[in-house]
DNA sequence: ATTATTTGGTTTATATTATAAACTAGTTTA
DNA sequence: TAAACTAGTTTATAATATAAACCAAATAAT
């Protein structure tokens, strides 16, 4: 009945990244803390935990002299997200 | 944008039990552990920890002889449900 | 010019959570 | 009466989330 939750995808911040992600395809370290609403340390952690799972990809430059880091939604990402949304239908939209 | 999940709910097996429980009212701990699929041990935490924060009610008797657990939903319960699929919407986009 | 503040992060320490393993208490079966 | 089973709970450990502290450089203030 109950399928498991891609544990990586069932966190709030990192839900929320990949969410953002999956419609804005490629965003900047600053824009997903302020949109999310976390902290600097707990994003650097969490985008760190998505790149491991191949979810997103991470480029670091800069820009204006200062750093930049910019996040991209990998195919896999997206995949997993569309994999974790059906699965989560399961748990509540449950039409007995 | 992204409204906070409720850390009760946001875990997948709470979040199973309230979602069986949402649409039978009232179950017994050995019917939640086949139907979530989990050990005695966890349900029996979790449940616990569904008790504590008022979204379910556990009685405690005997049927043949052996101990048996029927767990309730509350309103609360219910209440927390809803809110908790509303928020999680805007992480998941359902209705596309 | 040097001190303070800001930007854009990372690392580390700690609290919380989830879970399996071990245990309790009794019942039934052989 | 010993073994196995039922129905759980408690405990120990691993995983997770997060705030706090830190770093390196840039810019602003004095």
């Amino acid at each position: 009945m109950f399928k498991d939750l891609d544990p990586i995808l069932h966190s709030q911040l990192r839900l929320a990244v990949i969410s953002l992600l999956v419609s804005v395809h490629e965003a900047e370290f600053t824009y997903l803390k302020e949109e999310t609403n976390s902290t600097a340390g707990n994003l650097s952690a969490q985008i760190q935990k998505l790149k491991e799972a191949n979810y997103i990809h991470i480029e670091k430059k800069f820009k204006d002299n200062y750093p930049l880091t910019i996040c991209k939604i990998t195919p896999e990402g997206i995949k997993a997200f569309e994999l974790y949304v059906k699965s989560l239908k399961q748990y509540i939209n449950l039409k007995k």
